[in-house]
DNA sequence: CGAGTTTGACCAGCGC
DNA sequence: GCGCTGGTCAAACTCG
């Protein structure tokens, strides 16, 4: 992904050379227009919007070019990640040690699962790097860890996944300036369910939620089932009937729809489809390549002189 | 007034 | 044994 994000910034300088190129050629032409006539500077307009209708298609075909790309080499990561996670399948699991997860201390769980946010974003880290926190998950059985896109200006540490949840505490992780929320599921008085709620270091507008057991009652399916909290609901996403062991993010902002089943669907197939409807459905939207496109031409200003 | 949240205190595991 | 850290408890507090 590192890789990808420098391909972007090199790519947004181009851009930025070449608008600044375009920008200057109507300044040119007015330098000189104290000579022409009325018929000359309608023409000259011509010219000027044809020089702008030039200079949007360029930048059309670019950011068409550099979304390429990024997919390209999206699908590239995605399968080598897919090659890691099926490898890491063949070899762990068995070999763990027989442990009480209940009394093991979990201080390095909560690192590498850290680790897990950054490998999601930095690409450039080694298989190996990867592979441990993934066996570590495949380890200790019941586990779910979900990551849920939300505005970063919230603070609030609520999720609504659909469940009823009291909150027994919160604490300042070593790893993490963002608190950590613990919570226990009151949906039902013999459901031992706990969850624990953080924001990601590195990016903070990712809610890291780590589910520990199983639900010992039926989903609820109403959002009216969610806590009545006092601060505002940031986060919205697609309830998780069944524990996996694997990483989710979804964005909330735009909740994808998941036309596969959540409980039917193997671990590693599940991440597989999820990435790639996520990924999909991120290309096709239009509203996405429009911020794509500005998020970039703002790039481009800033980069352009005056 | 009851349910939920906040927050400081406490407990237990781990490394040195 | 001691200190550090994550996880939990429970009294005080808030809110509808």
């Amino acid at each position: 992904m590192e890789s990808i994000t420098m391909e972007q910034s090199s790519l947004s300088l181009d851009l930025s050379v070449g608008s600044h190129w375009l920008s200057h050629q109507p300044m040119k032409a007015t330098r000189n227009s104290n000579a022409i006539t009325s018929g000359e500077s309608k023409s000259k307009e011509v010219v000027n919007l044809r020089a702008e209708l030039n200079r949007m298609n360029e930048e059309n075909e670019r950011l068409s070019e550099m979304l390429q790309n990024m997919c390209e080499k999206y699908s590239a990561l995605q399968s080598q990640m897919m090659d890691i996670m099926s490898e890491s399948g063949s070899e762990g699991g068995s070999a763990a040690p027989e442990t009480s997860p209940e009394k093991k201390r979990k201080r390095h769980n909560s690192k590498t699962q850290n680790e897990i946010v950054s490998n999601a974003m930095d690409q450039s880290i080694s298989s190996d790097e990867c592979l441990k926190p993934i066996k570590d998950d495949q380890i200790k059985s019941k586990i779910t860890k979900v990551y849920v896109q939300t505005n970063p200006s919230d603070t609030s540490l609520i999720v609504k996944d659909g469940y009823q949840w009291r909150k027994y505490g919160q604490k300042v992780t070593r790893d993490n300036p963002c608190p950590r929320a613990y919570f226990r599921c009151s949906f039902a008085p013999t459901c031992q369910v706990k969850k624990k709620v953080q924001r990601s270091a590195e990016n903070q507008s990712i809610v890291e939620v780590t589910y520990e057991g199983e639900h010992t009652h039926n989903a609820p399916t109403s959002q009216s089932d969610t806590p009545k909290v006092k601060n505002n609901v940031v986060a919205n996403f697609v309830p998780v009937s069944k524990p996996v062991t694997d990483e989710h993010i979804i964005n909330i902002k735009k909740k994808p729809h998941l036309d596969f089943d959540l409980s039917a669907t193997p671990p590693a197939e599940l991440q597989y489809q999820l990435v790639e409807q996520m990924a999909s459905s991120l290309t096709k939207d239009p509203g996405f390549t429009a911020a794509l496109a500005s998020a970039i031409s703002g790039k481009i200003l800033s980069f352009s002189p005056n």
